[in-house]
DNA sequence: CGAAGACTTGACTTGAGTCAAAATTAGTGG
DNA sequence: CCACTAATTTTGACTCAAGTCAAGTCTTCG
């Protein structure tokens, strides 16, 4: 493991060096050589809830590192009906590689800061660098086995399972900073509205809206404001993930 | 890419000459040296259909190579609903690459041969050889790939949807030999009971078997034993499949 | 031939969808 | 700061697709 020296390393990009994923993304396997020149080819943006960031079909021209922030990637198809594919946060990296087309929509499902790098440029390092494709593996494994829980999810779980497996899912993955944390009561703002939610979960809006009514009834949860969520206990919502 | 010409190089161990998927699953990446030196470790196996080949929570300590058959990646719940996350066709990797511990139990589906192989051998010879991890990547990338096309399949398609996408599936997926095809005519026989295709699908299998009739009636289908399928014409399908 | 397993069909129930309306919240401009 | 509008979310009444339970039919195999 390359250890944080590096960032009293004048060679390393001062962009990089204010950088709050720096040393847990794709990046922390880079060499300062190669962090140098990636950098001169990066450029980040922020974005507001709600942009595409990679629209389905288009043509593959660059990946990108989430900073903060959730992305959601989405499929649509032709008579109007959606789903949410999978969520990603921070410091998670964002794009199918090797692939000539999107097959997905990447939209920011809250404010998001990214850090877009071309697809040329990321590719040579890989020839070079089996560290970084090791790590960009490891995602994908982890991206794998996600998609597969979400498959038991979507296949198997009744309506409030579901709600409740999303709020876990949540809870779990936001980013530290965003998430408050009293002995065992976590507190955060969902990043998704409830139609997102919907889509996440193969359901429509009135049904997600019930099952937060019915959890809030059975006292799993606490809804402080629309988006604002007290879990009291995770390991009761956890068993009614199912 | 490596050509044929080892095929008549002597080191190449013997059942590896003889292996259908010899060019096709990872062991094209290899080396003959690296090739001869996993060959003392493997072992192949045949399966009748339905025999469990990893179970979930078991310690990873082998993966395997697909020589021919389905195989069935699945996930049971405690109160016993089951949920088929994959299916894995010849030639996929299979098992969960770098994890202590399988997430998911995998059964052979059809009668089925694969090549095991130690966890250890493999992942030494990955840290040697980026293009074996470069392989696995985009097999990967391709499951992740599929594993979210179904979660669209799984959250927003009608039951009769769902039959036929999985009906598209396996016809385009099962291997050339096991599938006659006149002019745009597919004739296969299913490698999964209803009971598995409902479990895929998030069904019954009273619900799966009623949309087989309705296919039937429909004639996107032909159904000439319970397992032998015929489709007239794929485009119909696809269509179908929503 | 008989029995067990796989598959289909029918009658009824139920969980989630649909449509409509009300309630809440957020945003805007005076 | 408040009224007004627009968007989001919740709630209610009703419908319908898929599930459940129960027979019945077809296959396979000893």
């Amino acid at each position: 493991m390359e250890q944080r020296l590096d960032i009293h390393n004048s060679d390393t990009p001062k962009t990089c060096l204010a950088c709050e994923v720096r040393l847990r993304g794709i990046c922390a396997t880079l060499s300062s050589s190669q962090l140098l020149e990636l950098s001169k080819h990066t450029r980040q943006t922020k974005h507001q809830a709600g942009e595409e960031l990679i629209s389905d079909g288009e043509k593959v021209n660059s990946y990108a590192t989430i900073i903060y922030g959730v992305v959601k990637l989405s499929k649509i198809l032709e008579d109007g009906r959606q789903q949410v594919v999978g969520l990603q946060f921070a410091p998670d990296f964002l794009g199918r590689l090797f692939a000539e087309q999107n097959s997905f929509c990447a939209e920011s499902a809250s404010d998001v800061q990214i850090c877009r790098m071309p697809k040329k440029a990321i590719e040579k390092i890989i020839t070079n660098n089996p560290d970084l494709e090791h790590i960009l593996l490891e995602q994908t494994l982890k991206e794998l086995d996600e998609a597969r829980e979400w498959i038991v999810t979507l296949g198997r779980k009744s309506a409030l399972e579901k709600v409740a497996c999303f709020l876990h899912l949540i809870a779990t993955h936001l980013d530290p900073e965003h998430v408050q944390q009293n002995q065992c009561e976590i507190i955060f703002d969902l990043p998704l509205t409830r139609a997102d939610i919907a889509d996440f979960l193969g359901l429509t809006i009135e049904t997600v809206s019930r099952q937060f009514t019915k959890l809030r009834t059975e006292r799993v949860i606490e809804i402080t404001a629309r988006r604002h969520i007290i879990v009291p206990n995770l390991s009761v919502l956890k068993k009614t993930c199912g």
